[in-house]
RNA sequence: GGCAUCGUGGCCGAGUGGCUAGGCAGAGCUCUGCAAAAGCUUGUACAGCGGUUCGAAUCCGCUCGAUGCCUCCA
């Protein structure tokens, strides 16, 4: 399957390159994970869908694929200034809890939401609190290589001393002089030489909780060296692809580059992938303004924003029905649309069993369309462009069911196994729920009973009473549909 | 102000020099007791202004606008 056909778009160029990874046929992959001080953001699980769809296209394709994506539970900073607080320090401050407690509620909320979108979990979800040995060791190789200068107990890393030999800024396309031009000054209130060097040890006040001891003081460590400390122990010194919010692009992507460059003397990855970032009603999401939504509060319809639940298969659906790449717009128009289209493609597949195939082969190209949907993923994961080919699958089907147009084993055979694969496997879509297999039997014969009764009516034109059954199962959620063959049923 | 990404029909969203994207919505028809579903038919869109070219949504320039980053942010 491995035919390297597979192109990405690499922040680094800005362009698309092939994908050859460093080892052939192993991926490893690094994503930078969440800051656990608050409910997963709908932007933030836009990201990691986005990876779960590159990370289960690489696995279909044949790679073994190591992803590795973290959990930040310390040493992310309210700001970069010496006052900047810790957010999960500060939220167990609010709180009255541990800061432990913190981070194991917010974690367990972050899997419970990425669960229900159906994502795989990673290879590896290493914390920053469990690998604060790392990041001394990483930091006691910078001292060592002379990129990083200790002051009153923090040690920063010499930004300006890096970009001597080296560019930095090279990812987002910055220049130094510009960073400096553009950067605010302290008036000396900061240890730092520059304003742009970044902290990669920070001494702890003496309220602040959580701290760790240090050759330098006990403090924490810098939320730009975790990231670099736990890709290098899990995937080494140089590995495939790095993965985040566009938003992290500058400055954290930039510092993990000087970081590891500045120890190893080579870049660290060969492919930086950015996912771009979701807007609500056309505009940024923030708390601040109001203009936010929990994905649960999604999931429920328990918010101001939205007239009625989406499901997370839905919402899964409607991100991937987007490029990674793009900025996609959320509204409530968008997500019915994506409901409607979710709906239809999906009673499409399900339909698939009742089909009886013959000898004759129909006018569907199977091996054509095969060719057209890797295509699509293999530019740079365009699932847009899959599904759009799914649904000219689904244009086939329905006209096989309900206008006897021909197909033949092979070509059910073939619908039938990629449909599949390329929603559940690929696409990692899940159809809306599963019944428990008692429950639902008795459910199908239930309703088989009531279409029974109802059709019975229609045959002595007793129309008051079939409206009424399937008027009343309507409000129940199924959903009666009268064909050629009988009445056939969905459940919504 | 600087840097980056982008601006496609009523809505969402692919497409990066010539050839149908796709989904949703709308209109007409077929089927139907009526619906629903499905099928068929139907939409001369590419922010604006210049330029390059036989030919541009696609390349170049400028203008306007959006989003992100420039202090933490997916």
């Amino acid at each position: 399957m491995i035919d390297n056909s597979l192109v990405v778009l690499n922040s680094l160029s800005g362009k698309k390159e092939p994908f050859k990874p460093l080892n052939p046929g192993h991926v490893g992959m690094y994503v930078c994970g969440p800051t656990v001080y608050s409910n997963v953001h709908l932007g933030n699980c836009r990201t990691f869908i986005s990876f779960d769809l590159i990370y289960r296209y690489l696995k279909h394709l044949g790679y073994k694929v190591r992803y590795v994506r973290n959990i930040t539970d310390a040493g992310h900073l309210e700001n970069d200034e010496d006052t900047g607080e810790d957010r999960i320090a500060k939220k167990a401050r609010i709180e009255k809890i541990e800061p432990m407690e913190v981070v194991h509620f917010y974690t367990v909320d972050f899997h419970q939401i990425l669960e229900k979108f159906n994502t795989l979990p990673p290879s590896i979800e290493p914390t920053a609190t469990g690998h604060i040995i790392e990041q001394i060791e990483l930091i006691k190789e910078i001292l060592d290589v002379g990129f990083a200068y200790e002051v009153n107990g923090s040690v920063y890393f010499d930004v300006l001393k890096y970009n001597q030999n080296h560019h930095y800024g090279k990812l987002s396309g910055r220049k130094i002089e510009e960073l400096i031009h553009n950067t605010r000054t302290l008036d000396g209130q900061s240890d730092k030489k520059n304003p742009q060097d970044f902290a990669l040890w920070k001494k702890a006040e003496p309220q602040h909780i959580m701290r760790w001891p240090s050759p330098w003081s006990d403090g924490f460590p810098g939320w730009h060296l975790e990231c670099t400390a736990m890709s290098t122990k899990y995937l080494g010194a140089s590995f495939d692809i790095h993965g985040g919010g566009m938003d992290l692009k500058f400055p954290h992507h930039e510092c993990e580059i000087a970081q590891a460059q500045a120890i190893h003397d080579h870049p660290p990855v060969k492919y930086w992938l950015h996912a771009n970032m979701l807007t609500l009603n056309g505009k940024k999401m923030a708390k601040s303004t109001g203009n936010n939504i929990l994905p649960m509060d999604i999931f429920t319809g328990n918010n101001d924003i939205f007239s009625n639940p989406f499901s997370p298969q839905v919402v899964r659906f409607f991100m991937l029905q987007a490029h990674y790449t793009s900025i996609l717009d959320i509204s409530q128009e968008a997500l019915e649309a994506s409901e409607k289209g979710y709906k239809k493609l999906m009673e499409a597949v399900n339909q698939l069993t009742e089909i009886n195939p013959g000898n004759k082969a129909g006018a569907f190209d199977t091996k054509q369309w095969l060719e057209k949907c890797y295509a699509a993923m293999d530019d740079d994961f365009n699932s847009p462009l899959l599904i759009a080919q799914l649904f000219e699958a689904v244009k086939y089907i329905n006209l096989v069911l309900h206008k006897d147009i021909p197909i033949d084993k092979y070509q059910l055979k073939t619908l039938t196994k990629m449909m599949s694969v390329f929603i559940r496997e690929v696409l990692g879509i899940a159809p809306e729920q599963e019944y428990a297999s008692n429950t639902d039997e008795i459910l199908h014969n239930t309703i088989d009973l009531l279409i029974e009764l109802r059709n019975n009516a229609r045959s002595n034109k007793d129309f008051v009473t079939s409206d009424r059954i399937r008027d009343r199962l309507l409000e129940f959620g199924i959903h009666l549909k009268d064909g050629k063959e009988g009445t056939q049923f969905t459940l919504n």
